[in-house]
DNA sequence: TAAAATTAAATTGCACACAATTGAATTTTA
DNA sequence: TAAAATTCAATTGTGTGCAATTTAATTTTA
């Protein structure tokens, strides 16, 4: 056994990928996104923004700090994207009168006409994957669980 | 009920945040990422560059290819990322003289230098979560399940 | 074996992500 | 109530991610 070299042996099993939490979710997440980006670009949408875009579709005015703490996203990920939706007329963007601090994100016409013909993405996503559905509930209540514990 | 509002009652369920597997995917490897973060900065090192690390440590020399096989990261994210840390002699970076198409990393003391002391992290980072062993380890292996589906 | 196809990295361009800072508005406190 | 502290969004700068293209090297095929 070299003294310099890694061995499998000497390979502290914490250190590899399998046997971590962090790498398979950072791995499955990026591939479920990428998953999702067939049936999104046809309506020219990112994961992100299509996540925004559930969040309004459930209250048609969120703020940003409000769409930050469902997305855990910050500003400085959030404002350049909510304008590129703007810009697209997905949303609208104004400072709210009441506190000039808040921006109030709102669906515009062209955001909520996405509504419909996105609707089946999901289902689309869950069949594509042949995800037994007792699995696919099992992982997500423990992804949330999770979750809970990290914020 | 407004016609042209989204209601509670008019939501579909499936386009619920909570009710998807690919948010709590996407928003629980972002926090467990920033989670890492704090102990991988003492090392100056992002969790992508210690995930490259841990590889090397394996085997002192990957290709490219290899590193992006195991990572499921493209030559777009990776060579970038390769040349920073090249930069801080942490990898070596030169053709394989067999085919000179490959580029072949490999560890520099500096990186190797790293191995130990970051050894612990991923205990750290566990006993910083509080999460059972037992969910954990399902966790774990329903995601790399998952992830064989996704490949 | 020469042309065609394939492979591996690098490059380009765009969109996140996030730490840190800034600036304006609001709230708290002395 | 004026100063201090806090809050919210925007900005800045760095580092991924990834699709698409390019370039060079190798392999396959006609």
């Amino acid at each position: 056994m070299k003294a310099s070299s890694a061995s499998a042996s000497s390979v502290n099993p914490l250190q590899q990928l399998e046997n971590q939490l962090c790498f398979p979710l950072y791995a499955a997440s990026r591939m479920l996104t990428k998953a999702y980006q067939p049936l999104l670009q046809e309506f020219d949408l990112t994961y992100p923004q299509y996540l925004v875009l559930l969040l309004l579709w459930e209250h048609q005015e969120r703020t940003v700090k409000e769409l930050g703490e469902h997305l855990l996203l910050d500003s400085g990920t959030l404002t350049p994207l909510l304008k590129r939706m703007e810009q697209r007329q997905l949303i609208s963007r104004r400072r709210d009168p009441r506190d000039e601090r808040s921006v109030i994100i709102g669906l515009l016409p062209a955001g909520e006409a996405l509504r419909q013909p996105t609707c089946r993405i999901p289902e689309q996503l869950f069949e594509k994957m042949g995800f037994p559905l007792m699995e696919f509930e099992a992982l997500r209540d423990q992804l949330n669980n999770l979750l809970t514990r990290l914020r």
